[in-house]
RNA sequence: GGUCGGGUGGCCGAGUGGUAGGCGAAGGUUUGCAACACCUUUUACAAUGGUUCGAAUCCAUUCCCGACCUCCA
C-alpha cells in the first residue's frame, strides 16, 4: 500500500493517499483564468501543476473527467462585491463588446496552453454559459436558509452559516478574526454582515452584461460559477479542487460554504493548491504590474528578459520545483532549465542508439520505482527529474561502453524514459522542426557535412572548419561523433 | 494586527535524524581544434542555545522574508 498515489489536501493539511469516490475514476475541478488580460507566467503554473496530475491519473489507468472553468464574468475589479466587472472594464478601455474581450483573451490562453503542451481539459466551461445553473443554485442557497436577498441582490449569509458550520476551515482562519480585520468598505449596507458575499449581484445601469432573474436583472457572484458548474459536470461531491493558493480565500472557502448550504455537504474531497511563481522574492502578479506574460517570454520581448525561452524551457523550470513551493524567476534559473532540458532530452535520443547485450550492469527497475515513488509523493517532480538524471548517466554510460544493458532492460530504460519525459511531464523534442524540413533541405545539409567529412579525412582543417562555422551562423548545431555527424537546427 | 508558509553552497532547488539533482566554476580524459560525452574537485544548511552516538532535519529563543486577510493562477 505504501506505493499509492498520495496528495496533499489544503484541508486536512497533510498528505492522503487518493482513494476515488467511484473505483477507476477520478473527476477534477481547476479554477481557470479570468479572461480580461493575456495570460502570465502564473497561469502557466497552475495549468501545468494540474496538466501534470491530469496526465499521471490517466497513466494510473484512471477516467479522468478534467473540468477547468473559464470565468467571463462576475469577477470584480476591486473590493468584493463592488466595483466593475473585469471584464466589462477592459471592454470599455479598448471600446470592444465585452465578447469580444473574452474571446480575445480565450484566444491568448488556449494558444499559450497549446504551446506549453497542456491537454485541453475535458470541459471547458464558461460562467455565462451557466447562468441559469447558477441561477438555480441561489435559489437552492435561499430555500436552505443562508442567502437573503438585500434590493434586489442576493448575498451569502456567513455569520449564520458560521453558527453551524465551520466557515474558514480551509483558509484556516476563524470568523471573529476575520471580522476584526475587515476593513469598512463603501456601499456595504445592503449586507448584514461585511463577511457577507455576493451570490447574485443587481446590475447598475450602466451594466452591460446582465441576465433576468427574480431578484433583479444582474449577474451572479464570482464564487458561485464553481460551484454551479462543478456539481453539473462532476456531481455533488467529487474527487479534487485545485487552483492557485490565492485562491484559497475568499474564493474556495465561500465555494465550500455555497456547496455545503446548496447540497447539504461537502463537494470537494481533495483541495490541492499549487504556490506562486516570484519575481525578486515577491509574487508576480496582474494586480502587482509585475507579471510578464507567456508570449513575451517565447518571444523574449520584456526588458527583464535576457533572450527568449520557449515553452518547453517554462514547462521543464516548472517541474523543477516542487509544485506546493513559490518558485523564484530569473534569467539564470531559466538558462540552467534550458540547458537541463536538453541534457535531458539529448539522453533519450541516445537511448535509440543503444544496442543491448547479454547482461545489465545497471539496475533500471531500482530507476523505475524511484521515479514512480516520487510521482506518488504528492507529485514530486523535482525528485523524479533527480532520478531520471541518474538515468541519463546511465545511459551515456552505456552508450560510452562502460557499462551494459540487457535487451529487456533496455525496452524499460526506453519505456521509462519515454513515459515520464514526453507522456507524464508533458516535455517536447524541438517543435518537430525537422519534420518541416524538406527532404532536398536535408539533403543538401548532409551533402556539406560529408563534403567536410572529407576534408578532415584529408586534414584539410580550413575547408573542414568553414563548412562547420559557416554552418554554425546559419543557425545549425554541428557535432562530431564516432563515425560521422549530427546536426540539427537550433529554434 | 490576525492566520499560514519560508530562510539550504555562485544561481535554482529537493530533503523531518546518517551521500538529492540541475546550472555555473576549476582540473583532467576523448577530439586535428571545437561541441557533445565522461571522470574528479569545489563551496551549504539565517543566528544562538539545547536534545542525540549523530541534526539542514527535533526543541527553545532571536533575526529576516513571503503569501492570504480587497481582485489575483
Amino acid at each position: 500500500m505504501e506505493n499509492q498515489l498520495q496528495i496533499y489536501n489544503t484541508l486536512s493539511r497533510k498528505k492522503e493517499v487518493f482513494t476515488p469516490l467511484h473505483p477507476g475514476k477520478a473527476g477534477m475541478y481547476v479554477c481557470g483564468p479570468t479572461v480580461y488580460g493575456k495570460p502570465h507566467l502564473g497561469h502557466a503554473r497552475s495549468a501545468i501543476t494540474f496538466d501534470l496530475l491530469f496526465r499521471y491519473l490517466k497513466h494510473l489507468d484512471y477516467k479522468v473527467r478534467y473540468v477547468r472553468n473559464i470565468t467571463d464574468v462576475g469577477h470584480l475589479v476591486n473590493d468584493a462585491d463592488e466595483g466593475e466587472d473585469k471584464i466589462e472594464q477592459r471592454a470599455r478601455l479598448d471600446e470592444l463588446e465585452p465578447m469580444e474581450v473574452v474571446q480575445l483573451y480565450i484566444n491568448h490562453y488556449e494558444k499559450a496552453m497549446d504551446k506549453l503542451n497542456v491537454l485541453s481539459p475535458s470541459i471547458e466551461p464558461r460562467a455565462t454559459g451557466h447562468i441559469l445553473e447558477q441561477i438555480e443554485a441561489v435559489e437552492k442557497i435561499i430555500a436552505s436558509g443562508f442567502a437573503y436577498e438585500s434590493n434586489g441582490s442576493v448575498y451569502f449569509d456567513v455569520e449564520k452559516y458560521a453558527r453551524n458550520h465551520p466557515y474558514g476551515r480551509l483558509s484556516g482562519r476563524k470568523t471573529e478574526d476575520m471580522l476584526s480585520s475587515t476593513r469598512e468598505l463603501e456601499g456595504q449596507q445592503e449586507k448584514h454582515s461585511p463577511l457577507d458575499f455576493a451570490i447574485w449581484k443587481k446590475a447598475s445601469p450602466g451594466h452591460i452584461m446582465r441576465w433576468p432573474s427574480r431578484w433583479s436583472e444582474g449577474f451572479p457572484g464570482w464564487h458561485l460559477e464553481c460551484t454551479a458548474m462543478s456539481s453539473k459536470y462532476l456531481g455533488e461531491t467529487f474527487d479534487i479542487h485545485g487552483g492557485g493558493m490565492d485562491l484559497t480565500f475568499p474564493h474556495h472557502e465561500a465555494e465550500m460554504a455555497q456547496s455545503r448550504a446548496a447540497f447539504g455537504h461537502d463537494s470537494v474531497r481533495y483541495w490541492m493548491h499549487n504556490n506562486m511563481i516570484t519575481l525578486n522574492g515577491q509574487k508576480m502578479g496582474k494586480s502587482l504590474g509585475n507579471a510578464i506574460s507567456l508570449d513575451e517570454f517565447f518571444t523574449g520581448g520584456h526588458p527583464l528578459l535576457e533572450k527568449a525561452y520557449s515553452p518547453m524551457t517554462i514547462r521543464y523550470f516548472m517541474l523543477t520545483a516542487h509544485y506546493r513551493s513559490t518558485l523564484d524567476f530569473s534569467n539564470e534559473a531559466l538558462q540552467a532549465a534550458e540547458k537541463g532540458l536538453a541534457r535531458l532530452l539529448k539522453a533519450s535520443d541516445t537511448l535509440d542508439l543503444i544496442r543491448a547485450s547479454e547482461k545489465s550492469t545497471v539496475d533500471t527497475a531500482r530507476l523505475r520505482e524511484c521515479c514512480y515513488t516520487a510521482m506518488n509523493d504528492d507529485l514530486n517532480t523535482p525528485v523524479a527529474l533527480a532520478h531520471l538524471f541518474d538515468g541519463v548517466k546511465m545511459i551515456n554510460a552505456i552508450a560510452d561502453g562502460k557499462e551494459t544493458v540487457s535487451a529487456g532492460d533496455l525496452a524499460d530504460l526506453k519505456n521509462l524514459f519515454t513515459v515520464f519525459i514526453f507522456h507524464l511531464f508533458g516535455l517536447q523534442k524541438h517543435e518537430e522542426e525537422a519534420s518541416s524540413c524538406s527532404a532536398a533541405f536535408e539533403g543538401a545539409v548532409d551533402l556539406l557535412l560529408r563534403l567536410r567529412m572529407n576534408a578532415k579525412a584529408a586534414k584539410d582543417w580550413g575547408t573542414a572548419d568553414m563548412i562547420r562555422n559557416e554552418l554554425l551562423k546559419l543557425g545549425f548545431e554541428i557535432k562530431d561523433t564516432k563515425d560521422g555527424f549530427s546536426w540539427e537546427l537550433r529554434d
